[in-house]
DNA sequence: TCCGATTTAATCGGATACGATTTATATTGC
DNA sequence: GCAATATAAATCGTATCCGATTAAATCGGA
């Protein structure tokens, strides 16, 4: 994971951590006046691509299951940003949108004011596609390194 | 945040987010055998730099503060990992070091079975650069923004 | 000296992540 | 038609993160 020297600057795995955690710290103050945090945003974000997504579809966008959706759902729904509701056609999903209030929110798009301070310039989309993709190649490794041949 | 139309795979925030949640999945195999968790290999790492080490400056390296870094300190202090002690000429602080134990795992760099799960090739250190300064900036954006002229 | 301000770590409460289990519903095989 | 299986979401326990506060020790100025 670390190409020189085994300190901590040199792991790509930290780079990621540690510019995951400033993202976080740089929309708080964007988001605490709406009451969100980051994370139920990146929620809203999804939410806005389509209506009456399931639990789980919103899942596979989110790269999150259940156990941490669930609890986030309900206090989104609780602050009126979604509407959750059973599937009449089959119980046991769960259908999610976005309410007038959330698709307001998201709209606003309160991570525009972030854009100067990335500094990437010109380098934003190639950046964008290698972390896209160091991902998806690390997710693949994971899903088929139980493969023991 | 986002440069085309405003979908979650075109946010920069959220590949980097997305990223950091492969990253703990594709080490957990590696670290569960180590009992340990991907935050408590990191802070290991940071440990091999130096001995002696305050909270303080740990979490400087770190990005992370004593509210975060102590319970986890505790606990790798549990697992035998590292040793916590007062500082006799400031009692304020305390010093941090790897045990030889913790040494030992430290060493064992487990996170090398990923470099080839990476795929990034030659771009490698070029993403990585670019991942830090992102990062970098937008803590300075963040550092500064408080100042209302 | 001595008391207020500062510094350092620890504590506390709320919000993710996540493995493992549970519950409720739907599907399948016979 | 019904028991066994499968699926979707929810629940539970553990481990981060983080803002806010607290506790203890040090520093500094009158």
């Amino acid at each position: 994971m670390a190409e020189g020297p085994r300190k901590l600057p040199n792991f790509l795995c930290f780079a990621v951590y540690s510019a995951n955690l400033a993202f976080g710290r740089a929309y708080k103050p964007l988001l605490d006046p709406l009451g969100l945090t980051y994370t139920q945003y990146v929620a809203l974000v999804a939410l806005r691509e389509s209506d009456d997504q399931t639990v789980g579809v919103l899942g596979e966008k989110l790269f999150l299951e259940s156990n941490t959706l669930t609890p986030m759902l309900k206090k989104l729904e609780a602050l009126g940003y979604i509407q959750r509701r059973r599937d009449p056609a089959d119980e046991r999903q769960v259908r999610v949108s976005l309410t007038p209030a959330g698709r307001d929110v998201v709209d606003s798009n309160p991570g525009d004011a972030l854009i100067g301070a990335i500094g990437l310039g010109d380098d934003f989309a190639a950046v964008q596609q290698s972390v896209i993709r160091l991902r998806d190649n690390l997710l693949r490794a994971g899903h088929s390194e139980p493969d023991k041949s």
